[in-house]
DNA sequence: TAATTTGCCATACAAATGTATGGTATAACT
DNA sequence: AGTTATACCATACATTTGTATGGCAAATTA
């Protein structure tokens, strides 16, 4: 099913990707020209048809940007990086760190939030459960006692934020849990966001 | 700042809201001129100037689809929560709302779903909890297996739903407790809709 | 060796697209 | 009365866009 790419095609839909993550446009066949030097649009064509064969995009025929991705849940596979958050670049985190949390490239959220899907029971005591979304806002100063996304020793985790004096408290819902207890500097520990929401589809 | 906008502004501006929350792409001018109806192009380009004069949305020149809404804190739609769920108390929906709540658009709300807050803990075998909006939809039918929001005896619960041949039973998630069955056709039992989505706020 | 796949180019074309310009009609305000 | 804003239409035009077709070189596979 999941078909092998080569490198250019890989290349390609992980262009696709970061449109799609970055909340932009899906590209015209030009644009995805201009983007990697193309001379000719035919190229990026061939490219596509390659792709949409390997059932890794759709494409409605005639429609300008009318590429779509079928891959939700292939999207971080490929990703490199571990848990690497750049300006205005969306977050990854690789899924072989932990089963914890992916990043789905979900388009058309307000423009500084994101949506991590929450994979695995890892977060049950927060009320949170497999399969449901956060909506996460990395640009607001977390408050003590909200719910924060953060990256520690490589592990996506969701906790109640605490700061004291000289350090972040990462607390459980669950009081059988222990605080977890990190130094604000260390490279343990990177926030990634205040978790704003949380969402779950029930039926499909 | 948010200067008033013309009925057909407000029409043209709620289609792309629209399109944007379904996650669709941004309509072309052709698309918008052939939605309502307009024979022409240049109809549509006037109206979309006057939106972006008046700062509801941002024009890229010449780009296809280059329309961008500037409202995304209104991207957070404002919906009426019609009533409240609460164990042992008759579900009451209010024909006013009782409250309202932004939902994200990433939440799909049917036009003819409503929302109900989920009132103390009765729905916790449910994995839904004090404070939650549930979204219910009450003009689907429920199929096996689906979560649906429901009235027995006075009582509002919301359990897994499931239809036999003489009867439905209703499940918890939690396996502790025993199915409750019920007679379709009696009086004790009232079906209200199927729970589509569940959303909570997790700030403030 | 022959056949296929991959990666790129060039050219061509119909349709779609954004935009500019000018026109008509109605309503509201000055 | 004149002005302005609104709402539509028609026409025109340069680009953009998706697509089809054919060609070529290199690598891979049969």
């Amino acid at each position: 099913m999941a078909k092998e790419l080569t490198k250019t095609q890989r290349r390609i839909l992980d262009y696709l990707v970061e449109r799609k993550a970055l909340n932009q446009l899906p590209p015209t066949l030009a644009d995805i020209a201009r983007h990697f030097g193309y001379k000719n649009r035919a190229t990026v064509q061939q490219h596509l048809q390659a792709l949409a064969k390997k059932n890794y995009i759709n494409k409605s025929p005639k429609l300008s940007r009318g590429i779509e991705l079928t891959i939700e849940d292939k999207f971080f596979i490929t990703r490199p990086i571990l848990g690497e958050v750049a300006a205005g670049n969306p977050l990854t985190i690789y899924p072989g760190a932990i089963d914890s949390i992916e990043l789905p490239t979900v388009a058309r959220m307000p423009k500084d939030s994101f949506l991590l899907r929450v994979k695995g029971d890892s977060l049950i005591d927060a009320n949170i459960f497999n399969g449901d979304i956060v909506i996460v806002n990395p640009n607001i100063e977390p408050r003590n006692g909200q719910v924060v996304a953060s990256v520690l020793d490589d592990a996506a985790v969701v906790k109640k934020f605490f700061r004291t004096n000289e350090a972040i408290e990462l607390h459980s819902e669950n009081k059988q849990y222990e605080p977890i207890i990190v130094n604000p500097n260390s490279d343990r520990f990177k926030l990634v966001g205040v978790v704003v929401g949380i969402y779950r589809s029930m039926v499909q």
